[in-house]
RNA sequence: GCGCCUGUAGUUCAACGGAUAGAACAUUGGUCUUCGGAACCAAUGACGUGGGUUCGAUUCCUGCCAGGCGUACCA
């Protein structure tokens, strides 16, 4: 709830610090306390408790009506059983709530002088960019626009992981493509080359997985000569990083993400190997089974972690040790938030300990993100291929809401009973609000469940635009838009309001939704969890419906119901701009 | 086997230990001489199972059943 509305409140009825909760229907009241924990301190009945509560507060204000004209906000009191329920005043609760909505509403100052790393999404190169990472994405772009609402200072980051099997599998398949149908020549001519990386890796993995033990030596052997800079092999490894990397950012501003850095595994590989050699010396890991580094941590409930093969070779913790130590170092943060997917949760316990352990005290989170299973089959890997990548999901939906916006604009005359169709619209600004549209149905679809429930993908709903979806939002803002237009630009700033002509339910409605907005933030904050706020930004827009189809806005009775209707209108735009800005979703003006 | 997570409507998801368990999709039936129908309204329909703690449990603890992920040389 809204600060100056709680505050205004609590003074009213005189509590302090209160619990207000919002009664399961509309004709019970606005706002609602619940007596259990006044009954319980006074060892009362809360029935009880609640209709002395009632009675008490009608006493006090016929006897102080004159003196405190605050009361004109609570219309009425009623008890209902263990609760008291308050009924507000439409246009006072208006007028406080309305006046209070600005660019910063919604912000608060939870961080005020706190820097914060976050790394994400941390893709491999030379491995395809799937639905998964995307939704590491958007769980990371959320973070960092709630948290920089909230006052942080943050450092987003990238850390690409360029060393590793992966990578020579995937060398390995540009060597033998032809084994598996890709020549060589659908490589070099590949239109995203990234993208073909992606296919290369999955079809070598699959292949190599059949032949197994054929191949390891020459596996071996490449990852030998990879890390010995041999000329021939390395030449090969920079050229088809770069095609991921430049692939990748592209995606990224696509997307939104903006990286003050981005840290390679080949950068902090050698002082990783330094720190095994340290904590062998310190005696926090050991030799174990086959020569292999290990760390014991069985009496912490954590297993054994490997930190180096018996190759010598570093595995993905070998390097995580050293790239936790260089962030503080590098950005000079009091945190640094880790989003990967849940399945690493065990991994992460397990690194952190290791770094306590060596005296490491530096206060770190792993956020771990469901899994998205599809609908077939299981776990997507990318190993074993069943992924749903990210550029033909973005590509699907672009051709169908492209589809679906020619439709509404082109000149033809089979729509032009429409009264939009008449608008045609050129290829430019069809293109740049399919764009937006695109990237508003992916992320939204991301974030409607929280961010660390595994969630089952559905294609046909994800393309289909009905209900909780983004459109259905973009469209709400989108009509709101049409009615500034229509009324008249260079008249909107000047727009006159009476909050005395608000007396509808459908108002109240409306105005509490919004004041709700600073405490979904906080909560979205606490929680990691941005599915509250599309949540939010869906409930905003179905009341804004409900009253747009109620009451008409432009063809009001008198001239001050239209200001002030289009005055609340624009305030709704306000806040659902400013929370799908937090889901990092750009509104359109038309759709 | 052990660890972590999850079982809510036909389906996909909600619900600080509190009121009549909410939405969306699907199905069925309505609204409209439309301030943009990518809209609005209504009906149907659910807490895996047995205990326990509590004035009160979908929520906390526990047994069982079912599923997912992890469990030293993949990341």
């Amino acid at each position: 709830m809204n600060k100056i509305l709680q505050t205004k409140i609590e003074e009213i009825l005189g509590l302090e610090n209160f619990n207000f909760s919002t009664p399961p229907k509309p004709e019970m009241g606005d706002l609602s306390l619940s007596m259990f924990v006044i009954a319980k301190e006074q060892g009362k009945n809360p029935v009880e408790v609640a209709s002395a509560f009632v009675e008490n507060f009608k006493l006090q204000t016929s006897q102080t009506a004159v003196k405190n004209p605050n009361n004109k906000l609570i219309s009425d009191v009623k008890a209902f059983g263990s609760y008291v329920n308050l009924f507000l005043n439409t246009s006072e609760v208006s007028k406080l709530i309305l006046e209070d909505v600005n660019e910063n509403f919604g912000n608060n100052n939870i961080g005020q002088g706190k820097k914060v790393l976050i790394e994400y999404p941390s893709q491999n190169t030379h491995k395809e960019f799937h639905i998964g990472h995307f939704r590491n994405v958007c769980v990371g772009n959320t973070i960092v626009q709630v948290y920089r609402a909230s006052g942080y200072d943050m450092v987003p980051m990238n850390y690409v992981n360029d060393f590793g099997r992966h990578v020579v599998k995937c060398l390995w398949g540009i060597l033998h493509s032809s084994e598996f149908g890709v020549e060589s020549s659908e490589i070099e001519n590949a239109e995203n080359k990234q993208k073909m990386l992606g296919e290369i890796y999955v079809k070598a993995s699959n292949y190599l997985k059949e032949y197994d033990k054929e191949y390891n030596e020459e596996l071996d052997d490449i990852q030998k000569r990879l890390e010995g800079g041999e000329e021939e092999i390395t030449k090969l490894f920079l050229e088809t990083r770069k095609w991921s990397t430049d692939g990748f950012a592209e995606l990224m501003k696509e997307m939104k993400v903006e990286h003050d850095s981005i840290i390679y595994e080949s950068e902090v590989k050698a002082t990783g190997q330094k720190l095994v050699d340290e904590l062998l010396e310190k005696k926090i890991a050991e030799v174990g089974e086959g020569g292999a580094i290990i760390a014991d941590l069985s009496k912490y409930n954590l297993d054994i972690a490997l930190i180096r093969k018996s190759t010598g070779g570093g595995v993905y913790m070998t390097s995580d040790l050293a790239l936790s130590s260089e962030k503080f170092k590098r950005y000079d943060v009091e945190e640094s938030i880790n989003i990967t997917g849940s399945e690493q949760d065990f991994y992460f316990k397990q690194l952190f300990k290791v770094l306590e352990l060596n005296g490491f005290h530096k206060k770190m989170t792993h956020i771990g993100y469901g899994l998205i299973n599809t609908p077939n089959g299981g776990k997507m890997s990318s190993r074993s291929g069943g992924v749903i990548l990210y550029e033909d999901l973005r590509d699907q939906i672009f051709d169908y809401l492209e589809k679906e916006t020619r439709n509404r604009h082109s000149d033809s005359s089979s729509t032009a009973d429409s009264a939009v169709s008449a608008d045609k619209w050129s290829e430019e600004k069809i293109n740049s609000t399919v764009q937006i549209l695109t990237m508003a149905v992916l992320k939204f679809t991301m974030q409607k469940h929280e961010a660390d429930k595994v969630v089952k993908f559905d294609f046909e709903e994800a393309v289909s635009f009905e209900g909780f979806s983004a459109p259905y939002i973009l469209y709400t803002v989108a009509r709101i838009n049409s009615l500034k237009r229509k009324f008249g630009k260079e008249n909107l700033e000047l727009l006159e309001k009476d909050f005395d002509l608000f007396t509808e339910d459908e108002v109240k409605n409306l105005v509490l939704k919004m004041s709700d907005f600073p405490e979904v933030v906080e909560k979205a904050l606490q929680n990691y969890n941005s599915s509250v706020i599309a949540k939010y930004c869906f409930d905003l827009a179905k009341m804004y419906n409900d009253f747009y189809n109620k009451h008409s806005v432009l063809k009001a009775e008198n001239e001050e119901l239209i200001k002030s209707r289009l005055y609340l209108s624009t305030k709704v735009a306000e806040v659902l701009t400013k929370a799908l800005g937090l889901l990092t979703i750009d509104i359109v003006d038309e759709m």
